[in-house]
DNA sequence: ACCCAGGGTCATA
DNA sequence: TATGACCATGGG
């Protein structure tokens, strides 16, 4: 997994998909509230549970948490876990406000903010770095099932390799390109979402297999 | 009737 | 440190 490897597959996906234009959200904490709800769940049902914060007006950390934890469960019903969520969406909300909003969170370092991030219950680092990077744009590249898959597929890693050690791995390599973070994370999804499968072999497989191709051919010059 | 989805926590060995 | 159980809805 080199960086030659990374520009190409990054490349790749760009042609073949164009920009993503993330993360889906009007406002940062809609971005906030979003990478909570999306553990583990598909991304439609999320959208019902914002729909359903944006109509009774609790799209907002006071409000959310201030609200019982059974009565914000109802609105978040669709997304799934919705026990589960509404704690940790209360947590990360008392965090935000005690924090003092997301002015003065962005003075903090990225270090700084990723560790008090994953000191919040319910925030574990692929969540952090969603809202590091498409939140408070820091160059973080996030690591999902997604990217796993793919890049086990291409043959550049096991897959079970820890969080950290893939990250800042991909981090050495790539460099600190904010906008280049953003859109390949998002490329990695779409591709996931519309032919990476879980099943081998799948579609996905052939344009890893152009990629590789495309590689080789860049190594042999 | 399955499997899967833009994870994280906790208990156990 | 590394597995496994658990959380729960909606789409294919």
């Amino acid at each position: 997994m080199n960086r030659r490897q990374l520009q190409t597959l990054y490349r790749q996906l760009l042609s073949q998909y164009g920009p993503q234009h993330w993360w889906p959200a009007d406002t940062p904490f809609e971005v906030m509230v979003g990478a909570i709800l999306t553990q583990n769940t598909a991304w439609t049902n999320v959208e019902r549970a914002i729909g359903n914060l944006k109509r009774e007006h609790l799209l907002n950390p006071e409000l959310i948490a201030r609200c019982p934890k059974a009565h914000l469960a109802v609105f978040l019903r669709p997304s799934g876990y919705f026990n589960v969520k509404a704690d940790r969406l209360k947590l990360f909300c008392s965090w935000y406000v005690e924090m003092g909003g997301y002015e003065r969170l962005k003075f903090h370092t990225t270090r700084g903010l990723r560790h008090r991030l994953l000191a919040v219950k319910g925030i574990g680092p692929e969540t952090a770095d969603d809202i590091l990077l498409y939140a408070f744009n820091r160059a973080v590249f996030v690591i999902d099932a997604y990217t796993r898959r793919l890049f086990s597929r291409l043959g550049w890693i096991k897959g079970d390799e820890p969080y950290e050690t893939l990250r800042l791995g991909i981090e050495r390599a790539l460099g600190g390109n904010v906008k280049q973070y953003n859109e390949y994370h998002a490329l990695i999804v779409k591709h996931g979402k519309d032919i990476c499968r879980p099943t081998p072999r799948c579609r996905g497989c052939a344009l890893a297999a152009r990629c590789v191709g495309a590689i080789r051919k860049l190594a042999q010059k």
